[in-house]
Parts: structure tokens; sequence; C-alpha cells
DNA sequence: TCTGGGGTCCTAGGACCC
DNA sequence: TCTGGGGTCCTAGGACCC
């Protein structure tokens, strides 16, 4: 029978800052947000010292400074790359490969002859440790959601060493019961509170609630859940990428801003970021949205508006997508406000090669589109910026605040490693 | 002083149609 | 004044994920 392993890099930006340098490890260590905002990954020394994921930076500073907790600005471009490095460690392990998300991968096993799928489970640590530096958990068995279960034990047990094997095991009861429900794959802060409410605190509790009752409560979403820790599956490996719905590319800004040009500026960096991926993936916007707003922690007078507009035709030219973004801005822009963030959002996503051709396909329209073509090129080459569109200031007070990151050991030249 | 960014799916309700 | 029945499409909002 095969089964689904779900490999799950432990503690990951804080072990990709290790990979490059050595005298961190065993130090506890945390990542940070965009603008150094909240903690987003902690080493298992950080969390001892009670320091929670998703807190804000500054109430635990004083724990951080007490302890000699190690910090750093978060560091995208290295963690992209070698979790890319670590998929493709797995793929020599099956063929099916799920990339979950930038820490996760699903992937089917298959038995084999004298080994168990915790043999299985221990190499694929192994090799992932060895050639990319990456400590990781696994945990196996029936569906995904169960595959969950088992990498919660395996983070946490002593005895499994990283590597839990639910598959037709005697303990999966056992495990479900240890399972806080709140720990459940699909069960967020909301469900597991009205769950909490009805007696429901474990994993196996929600097992075996109600079909009938779960779907009222949890809607179809939930009731997978549900049958999903019963062993059928309804989250099927999903082995082709999904293209893609929407693009959003927003930044809470470094300080507040509250004149027109400053947002502007602002807005435009983030849609020329929206552009290129837009164009990197081949695709068109069929709407885009615009919104703004300010800080919704401060006691100051907020005021938060969105705009969606319709690109037609469909389009992936900066300059064209810029027009009504502009536009939209203009028309949700109120004085007096402290902005704090903004940000687009491209929807109605259609391949390019699918799109009709225009019926005004003009000079100008192809001679921009073939400009970006090759601009993108070239940033792809020599780095982000090298060319861009357009006479929007770079600087101001918008700008994301980045303290502390570690170089892009892996993604730019003049960042790699130095030996003397 | 300092509170992230980027996604997906589902449902209810309104607009609109015949 | 009477005020059906059945359908589709779209959007906003709420839940979740990492």
């Amino acid at each position: 029978m095969s089964a689904i392993a779900l490999i799950d890099c432990d503690s990951f930006y804080c072990s990709c800052e290790r990979v490059f340098d050595a005298s961190l490890y065993k130090q506890p260590l945390v990542v940070l947000s965009n603008n150094d905002g909240n903690i987003i990954a902690r080493s298992a020394e950080a969390k001892q010292f009670g320091i929670k994921m998703g807190e804000p930076f500054f109430k635990v500073q004083p724990a951080i400074e007490q302890n000699q907790v190690e910090w750093f600005s978060s560091n995208y471009e290295l963690y992209g790359d070698l979790s890319g490095r670590v998929l493709e460690t797995l793929k020599d392990f099956s063929p099916e490969v799920e990339n979950y998300s930038i820490d996760e991968a699903f992937l089917s096993l298959i038995p084999e002859r004298n080994k168990t799928f915790t043999d299985i489970g221990r190499s694929i640590q192994q090799q992932v440790k060895r050639r990319v530096g990456i400590p990781v958990s696994v945990g196996i068995a029936e569906t995904k959601t169960l595959a969950k279960v088992a990498a919660f034990h395996a983070k946490r047990s002593e005895k499994a060493n990283g590597v839990v094997d639910l598959t037709g095991s005697p303990y999966q009861q056992k495990a479900m019961e240890l399972t806080p429900v709140a720990e459940v794959w699909g069960v967020g802060y909301r469900y597991a509170e009205m769950l909490h409410a009805h007696d429901i605190f474990s994993a196996w509790e929600l097992r075996n609630a109600p079909d009938d009752w779960i779907r009222q409560q949890m809607t179809v979403v939930g009731l997978r859940t549900v049958h999903e820790l019963r062993g059928i599956v309804c989250h099927p490996l999903e082995l082709t990428a999904a293209t893609r719905k929407s693009i959003m590319v927003s930044r809470s800004f470094g300080t507040t801003v509250d004149q027109l040009p400053e947002l502007i500026n602002a807005l435009a960096f983030y849609l020329a970021r929206a552009g290129e991926k837009l164009r990197k993936e081949k695709l068109s916007a069929g709407s885009l949205t615009v919104f703004i707003e300010t800080d919704r922690f401060r006691p100051v007078l907020q005021y938060r508006n969105s705009i969606t507009l319709d690109v037609a035709p469909l389009s992936n030219i900066t300059m064209e997508l810029w027009e009504l973004a502009s536009k939209g801005l203009h028309s949700i822009y109120r004085p007096g406000y402290q902005y704090r963030k903004a940000g687009v959002t491209l929807t109605g996503l259609l391949p390019d090669d699918a799109m009709t051709r225009r019926l005004w396909e003009d000079e100008r329209n192809e001679q921009q589109r073939k400009a970006l073509i090759a601009m993108d090129a070239i940033n792809e080459k020599l780095g982000r910026d090298t060319v861009r569109v357009g006479l929007f200031a770079r600087t101001g007070n918008w700008q994301t605040r980045i303290r502390k990151r570690s170089p892009r050991y892996t993604t730019k030249w003049d960042e790699l490693m130095r030996v003397r």
C-alpha cells in the first residue's frame, strides 16, 4: 500500500541562516518579517524562551536581548533558492513530489523490499541534511491531513527523532488523541474556538464528530478535513502547479506617508513588481485592485479604501497597467491621513497565448511589449532594477526597513561567501 | 519608535434574466 | 393591488494555509 509523506523543514528560515554561518549552530535565533515587524521563524532554542510565532519584534525585544538571541531580517532570495535545492533532493525518492510551500513538500511513497517507510523517511532526512544542510521532519500516513499529524509528533517526540509513520499503525488513534484540535491542518483559530465550545479538543474527537454537524459548522472544507482524519483521501497530491488566480504586491511603509506623490512612488514600485511576475508567468491581467490604508494598530484617524478597475483589453504591459492604477489611486486618496500600507492586486489572469489578439494592436503597444521583455531579461541576468520603467523615486518614507539581512550567498555574485 | 506578505476556497446575498 | 419560480453571475466577507 502506498502512502503520503510530508517533508517539513525545521525552523526553515533559521536553518537557512545556519547553512552559511556555522557560528549560528545551536545559537538561539529568530527571523523577522518585512519591515522587521514580526517574528516569522524561531530556532528550537529561541522557542524555549517563550518567543511566540507572529509576535511583533518590539514586544519580544527584551527577551531577545536578555537571552542573547540572534536575529535577522528576512532574506527571501536565499530561502527560495535553498527551498529549490531541497525539492530537487526529494525527487530522488519519489516521482511524485508536490511543492506545497517554501518549507514543505508532499510526496508519494511506494513500499520497498526490506525497508519500512520509517527507513525511507530516515534516508530522506539524511540526504537533505547532507546535500543542502537543512534539517527536516518526516510524517507518513494515508492522507495529507494525517501526514501532518504524523509530522507534528515527529517534531516533538524525542524517540521519533524526526520521523513518524502512522500507516496502519496501532498508535494512530493515540497520535490523534495527543494532537490538539487547533493543530489539525484546516482548523484555524476561529474553528478551534467553536470546537472547544462543543467539547472537541483533540484531533481524535474531531475525527469522530458527526458529518452533518461538521458540514453545517465548517462547510464542506471542514468535512474534507474530518474525512482525511479517517483515512479517506480528499486532498490528493497536486503534481502540476495550478495556474495562479491572483498576483498581489503590497508593503507596509517604513514610516507613515501622507502626501500623494510619495504614495504614487510606492504604488508604482509595487505595480512594477506585479508586472514582472505577470510576464514571468506569461499571464495577462483582466482586472486590477489598488488599496491604501492607515495604521490599524495606532489610535490615529483611520481610513482604508480600495478600487477595482477593469483592464480592457487584458494586459501585462506595466505602462498600461500603471495608467489604470494611478487613476485608481487618485480616486481613493484622501488628504489628511497618515497612510501605512498600500498595494496592488491583479486578478482575472489569463495565459498570453489564450488571449484573443487585440483589435487595436498598434505599433506603440508592440514596442512597449518588446521593451519590457528585454528589460525583464536584463534584470534577470544582472539583478533587479538594473533597468526599470518610469521616473518614480525609489526613496522615501515608504521604503521597507531592512536592518540586518544576511548576504544572498547563493543568488548574488557580489554577496558570495569569501574564503581567505 | 517598533505590529508581514501572499495566496486559496466557500458561502450568502444581491442583481438580473426569463 | 396582485407580488412565482427557477436560474446564473458576481462580489464581499470569512475561513483557512504558509
